[in-house]
RNA sequence: CGCGGGGUGGAGCAGUCUGGUAGCUCGUCAGGCUCAUAACCUGAAGGUCGUAGGUUCAAAUCCUGCCCCCGCAA
């Protein structure tokens, strides 16, 4: 038996499990996406990366602006889905669309919830150290991320885990939770259980502004900057008027009377408010991501400057 | 036509404005010094300066077309 599906997502995160979902056999009759947006070096017109799948696969595909419309609610009723499956949609869904398939909307989530609701729940699980994070599936409700969950599992975050790391992992994991979810929606096994109230936090939208380095912080927080904000919004400092993003670095243990921003030694190793951040992986605006002594031969940046 | 940077020996850069003997920091190879070293010294190899054409006595450098890489923005 299988069900009639709505698939709802834009970006490559969600890309597995759309696939996962028509190779489970399952009847995808629509795909939703955000509208094709300009984007990229010279602004062209991009389907997202879910529309092109879609498309490959024979999928009709809608790209409303918004679900507050009745005529698209319509449309969506319509197609008499028993489910619809959402992941990284990025529109709001009204109570008509939750209630119009037959089991509702289901949600695929990158988080423990009710740790990280919100929009951007990799990165903040990074920058906050915590010591795992996982994906969530969850039968959605009008609040954000409050549904009941459906199923969870858990991956472990180490000191050298990055956001595009977790990206990849976190959305083939979840391709694989909702198989496993419509397989008990199938057999009507699923076991909703709320969510506790003890332990939400929110993960707010990340800002540009994030990714600057800020030398008066610990260089144990700017390291995982580093690793929560790349590919966006990227960290970067100034150096003589020229953006230059760090791509990797380590935290040295080092005491020293450096002032925040001086540069301690000529391995690019920078006093922070606390501790020194060793950058590895560097690259200027214009030019390709460099090792650190690779970068010095065209740059130096010697013992004693200010990167401040 | 969204804004912008760049393609120079194996790597990263300077040189381009003000045309006229290919430079710097590394790497590689050979030799030397040292208990030793990513140290130091000496020497060597390696480049039709992205590509096609134009201007000129002369082009990495000026003009035009094309290819490729990248930052911002989205």
């Amino acid at each position: 038996m299988t069900l009639r599906i709505i698939f709802m997502g834009t970006p490559e995160f969600s890309v597995p499990a759309l696939k996962a979902i028509c190779r489970a056999g399952h009847d995808v009759v629509a795909v939703y996406s955000q509208p094709p947006r300009p984007a990229g070096r010279g602004q062209s017109v991009v389907k997202s990366a879910i529309h092109l799948a879609a498309e490959d696969l024979g999928i009709p595909v809608f790209t409303p602006a918004s679900l507050r419309d009745e005529a698209v609610q319509k449309q969506f009723a319509s197609l008499q889905a028993d489910v619809a499956v959402v992941a990284v949609y990025g529109l709001i869904l009204p109570k008509v669309i939750l209630d119009a398939p037959k089991h509702g909307c289901i949600n695929i989530h990158a988080s423990l919830l009710p740790r990280w609701r919100g929009a951007a729940p990799i990165h903040r699980a990074i920058l906050a150290g915590d010591k795992d994070t996982g994906i969530t599936i969850m039968q959605m409700a009008e609040g954000l991320d409050t549904g009941d969950m459906l199923l969870q599992d858990v991956i472990p975050i180490t000191t050298s885990t990055t956001t595009a790391e977790l990206y990849d992992r976190l959305s083939t994991m979840g391709s694989q939770l909702i198989l496993e979810v419509l397989r008990d929606l199938e057999n009507d096994e699923l076991d909703p259980q709320p969510q506790p109230t003890e332990g939400v936090t929110y993960a707010d939208k990340l800002t540009r502004e994030e990714g600057l380095l800020d030398w008066h912080e610990n260089a144990v927080l700017l390291e995982r900057k580093v690793r929560a904000l790349n590919p966006w919004p990227g960290v970067w400092f100034e150096y003589k008027n020229e953006r230059i993003k760090v791509l990797e670095s380590e935290v040295a243990h080092l005491n020293t009377t450096g002032k925040p921003g001086e540069v301690l030694d000529d391995q690019l190793t920078i006093a922070c408010s606390e501790n020194s951040l060793r950058l590895l992986k560097v690259q200027k605006a214009g030019g390709k991501a460099l090792l650190a002594r690779e970068f010095l031969n065209g740059t130096p940046i010697v013992m004693g400057d200010s990167l401040a």
